[in-house]
DNA sequence: TTGTACGCGTTATCAC
DNA sequence: GTGATAACGCGTACAA
């Protein structure tokens, strides 16, 4: 008892021949009852187990779908996966991850190495630094469907699950503007991306739409960590108008500036009000927890796997490029009631 | 230009076999210089990739390898995962995803499915439930590898990578001891995973070792999460001798205690002392950052995906089980720095 | 109801 | 150096 069973070994010992077995494992209905009993029970004896290499070479049809993400081990991602193999895991399709390391060398390489495993179609968030968009064609020249979540490119035929980052970016900013700041600051990313231009709109117009004038001097791009949020801090304090608000498109670049606000000695939120966005885990866990706008990427992975799926169910048909926008959640938290305000909510 | 090309497509266009083209490809020395370019381009220029399933299938290795883990969006496994897949991407595996749900059912289901798949291998961490063990022989009796890590069962012939968890629960409860407290509580988990016993006897044994003795009262079990916590801090206030410190199987329960400690009026970490456990990415980032002892989960991963690698490249030679412990670090912040010792170390 | 024969794409083993 | 052929494990027309 071990190795590799094959349908042949069990035909073998039943006297009868593979296409028999073959028929009675998958229920078709041209068969007898009892070699259909028969050949079952021997094939759980014998620990059969379907190779689905085979089928899958047969039927052109691997069942494996490529996940590609810049690192897996990014709160926001693993979600994103999770959600995608919960919702592709019923499906009968077994997902495969890649990691591009934010960089386009990787990303090319990765998609190459999931066309090579023959991967019945990818899902991916393109990295930071991907420019060239060719290896996306290689994709679309095979038919195979392709979906990005989150971080998206114009590409042609390509479906897309984004959540609405230019309303994220309006709420936030709305928000704050409520709490009566009036000079928000803005920390924004790398707008080589598109959600953190989005996020910048939405800061912007929200401003107008209130009454308040965008100022070029409140707007800084910083990198996505704690470090980067403290020296923003240091910079807009060199300011002559100081601001008393900030937006910053990243939690961790949020927490740095509340951290190093409160070493100048600063009251939260009272003197400022601080809103970040993607609602990790940790801003609800801080003592001064964090407002920030959450992305539901749970959410977004399962409705990238579905998206995938409705492609591949309507083969032949007009299968038409979907560009799913979720809508984002701001989460009202310590760092941006102030008290005064929520004492006249009362 | 599209749909698959085969290497059949490219020995019409040049009116040579299929073998021939195989060849060139696999820069097999049996073969013409001039043949061998003339494939190659033209293998490029039609946009060829291989079908690995094909060679999957008659090599009888898929180069994919099966991950089994309660949830991937803990911070926990997905760095374990992300060391898994640094590990073997290089050397030409894909890493197939499954989750748990931390129940046996999902585990047997999820094994099957990677065996359908024809995984070479198998990385695991059982789930909380897990109590019968046969469909870990179905795993072995194909003579696939099997490793666990962090959480084990005992099953002959599987090698294990986990952090030593006594030595973890030893060096923590030492530290409270060096701090001063002399009544040190130990939230546990449940112990039919193997992992929260051994902390439990860490602790226990560091007592014994300094003096201090075990008593049944500062031992409670609890589950993993900061209500269960807080629920903790009230069970222990109840007691006539309140302990003076907290050791926590779980950073998470840990934040609980310390909520809820601070919410009666308690000084941290002058009147109780906290310790965790797993480092978790927000330990670190709070105003009062929480000591706790880090389990390298990107080693981890590395060093499961290299018990592996091992396996498979010692075939037919004697393979012995693997049962690495890999040593946890205590990583000691504000939540047990006591002032008073920290002045005397100065 | 069951057996026969073929093909999925690839490489390896023969021949030539 | 290259061509022909078998084999990997499976499902399925076609024949019986």
């Amino acid at each position: 008892m071990s190795e590799k069973i094959t349908i042949y070994d069990i035909a073998k010992k039943l006297n009868i021949t593979a296409a028999t077995v073959s028929r009675a494992l998958n229920n078709n209905p041209r068969i007898s009852d009892a070699t259909r009993k028969l050949v079952m029970e021997t094939a759980a004896s014998m620990g059969y187990t379907q190779n689905k290499l085979a089928l899958a070479l047969k039927s052109g049809k691997s069942n494996l779908v490529g996940v590609i993400v810049p690192y897996i081990d990014t709160s926001f991602f693993a979600s994103i996966i999770r959600g995608i193999e919960e919702a592709l895991y019923p499906e009968g399709y077994n997902v495969i991850i890649c990691q591009t390391h934010e960089t386009q060398e990787r990303e090319v390489e990765t998609v190459n190495t999931l066309l090579n495993a023959q991967v019945d179609g990818i899902l991916m968030s393109v990295s930071k630094s991907s420019k060239d968009t060719t290896h996306f064609d290689h994709i679309l020249n095979k038919k195979i469907p392709l979906v990005f979540f989150d971080r998206r490119k114009n590409v042609k035929g390509v479906s897309s699950v984004t959540i609405d980052d230019f309303e994220g970016g309006y709420e936030a900013t709305k928000h704050l503007i409520e709490q009566g700041c009036k000079k928000i600051a803005h920390l924004s990313g790398d707008w080589s991306l598109e959600i953190y231009k989005k996020r910048f709109e939405g800061y912007k117009h929200a401003l107008l739409d209130h009454g308040l004038e965008f100022d070029d001097k409140y707007l800084l791009h910083v990198k996505s960590d704690t470090a980067a949020g403290r020296a923003a801090v240091d910079t807009l304090m060199k300011l002559d108008e100081k601001p008393d608000a900030i937006f910053s498109s990243s939690d961790f670049v949020a927490l740095g500036t509340i951290q190093r606000l409160q070493e100048l000695g600063f009251s939260l939120p009272d003197d400022f009000c601080v809103v970040g966005f993607s609602n990790e885990p940790f801003t609800q866990l801080m003592e001064l927890s964090i407002s920030s706008v959450d992305q539901a990427p749970h959410e977004m992975g399962k409705m990238a796997a579905k998206v995938f799926l409705d492609h591949v169910s309507s083969v032949g048909k007009v299968k038409i490029e979907q560009k799913v926008e979720l809508t984002p959640h701001l989460i009202i938290r310590k760092s941006s009631s102030k008290s005064a305000v929520s004492e006249l909510a009362k």
